[in-house]
DNA sequence: AACACGGGGGC
DNA sequence: GCCCCAGTGTT
């Protein structure tokens, strides 16, 4: 692209930013930790499922020195139905270090950010940009497909090794007075016009710069690579109640999946059989109940049949249990599979 | 470089 | 159903 394209990129982009670029609620905000926690919130997120998330976070830790002395379990509640729980763990990690060694303020400095636990380069360049007016990229899902189409780039956006290719094109469009309108108003872009279906390219602002829309070959980009396909694994949810009807939860490890958050105990069974799982044959009464519930990461997909029994199973050692009554649960952090469980529960008590 | 890591929304 | 999404840490 020439000197006076780019000049034009960045004039149609940023004219069309200002009539039409969303008000969200993090960018009536300058408070560099506010950014901070919504471009955390964002990561693999769309903006819509992370608005009441972002109101709640910030108003119940205000403050850098609010997060960092919160419990893990109140951030994690915090994050419940967010998902991609180790965020919120890396952030609580990188405001304590930011509380220690900077006294509560987040540095301006690109070595320093990409230190910090939970800040790697997409972050980094948005605080950068956003937070402190750097002229520094931004590079995401959202900004590689608008590159691709504008500049037809073959790269596979799922390759790790394709983001230097981006940084470079990037790096040489954006707009030197306004960093932060530049990248906030490609992310609009990408979410509002240059989407990966249907790309509304008729009212694009740079359609006459987009290599892809000359050659009508937008929809062939970006080329992305598929992911393999999500295993598969069928687990018995074990409800079962002391005698003042609370139920017994437990703790997952602190690590892996869904570290750290509470569930009812789960108890692995075959695959695609009907077979009750064998820790319940020598159970007295066993009861299987009308809740069966498909939930799919993106790895992985648990296949969940909830069961009622009259007696403590046997259990794995070593790992944290509680009865803890109905009106409780609201205390502690379940991932969404549990909660629908909860939901059932509550619904089959009003019912009866 | 590949993998692990959640959940909701669009179509 | 399948694909998408404002990525980072670990190995």
């Amino acid at each position: 692209m020439h000197q006076n394209e780019i000049i034009a990129f960045n004039h149609e982009l940023l004219a069309w930013f200002q009539q039409n670029g969303r008000d969200l609620p993090w960018r009536r905000t300058k408070n560099p930790y506010y950014i901070w926690v919504s471009e955390v919130m964002l990561q693999q997120t769309q903006v819509d499922t992370v608005k009441p998330y972002y109101d709640r976070f910030i108003t119940d830790f205000a403050t850098p020195e609010a997060l960092a002395d919160a419990p893990e379990q109140s951030v994690l509640k915090m994050w419940e139905g967010l998902g991609y729980y180790s965020r919120a763990r890396n952030l609580q990690q990188g405001v304590r270090e930011v509380v220690e060694k900077y006294d509560g303020k987040l540095p301006d400095d690109k070595k320093k950010l990409l230190e910090l636990h939970g800040i790697g380069p997409y972050t980094a360049g948005a605080l950068l940009s956003i937070a402190f007016g750097q002229p520094e990229p931004a590079i995401d899902g959202n900004v590689m497909r608008v590159m691709s189409r504008v500049f037809m780039i073959d790269a596979d956006i799922a390759k790790a090794k394709s983001k230097k290719q981006f940084e470079e094109v990037v790096g040489k469009l954006i707009a030197e007075a306004n960093p932060s309108a530049f990248n906030q108003a490609l992310m609009d872009l990408g979410a509002m016009i240059c989407r990966p279906k249907r790309p509304d390219c008729p009212n694009c602002p740079v359609r006459r710069q987009c290599k892809a829309y000359s050659a009508r070959v937008q929809e062939k980009y970006p080329v992305k690579s598929r992911p393999k396909k999500a295993t598969v694994r069928c687990y018995a949810i074990v409800l079962v109640q002391d005698q003042l009807g609370r139920y017994l939860i437990e703790q997952r490890t602190d690590s892996g999946l869904l570290a750290g958050f509470w569930q009812f105990p789960m108890v692995e069974c075959e695959t695609n059989s009907d077979l009750l799982p064998a820790a319940f044959r020598k159970l007295a009464s066993v009861e299987r109940l009308d809740f069966h519930y498909i939930h799919r990461f993106s790895h992985l997909v648990w296949d969940l049949t909830l069961y009622r029994v009259d007696q403590a199973i046997d259990l794995p050692a070593g790992v944290a249990r509680k009865w803890v009554a109905v009106d409780e649960f609201e205390r502690y952090p379940f991932p969404v599979p549990h909660l629908k469980v909860i939901d059932w529960l509550k619904n089959l008590r009003m019912n009866t």
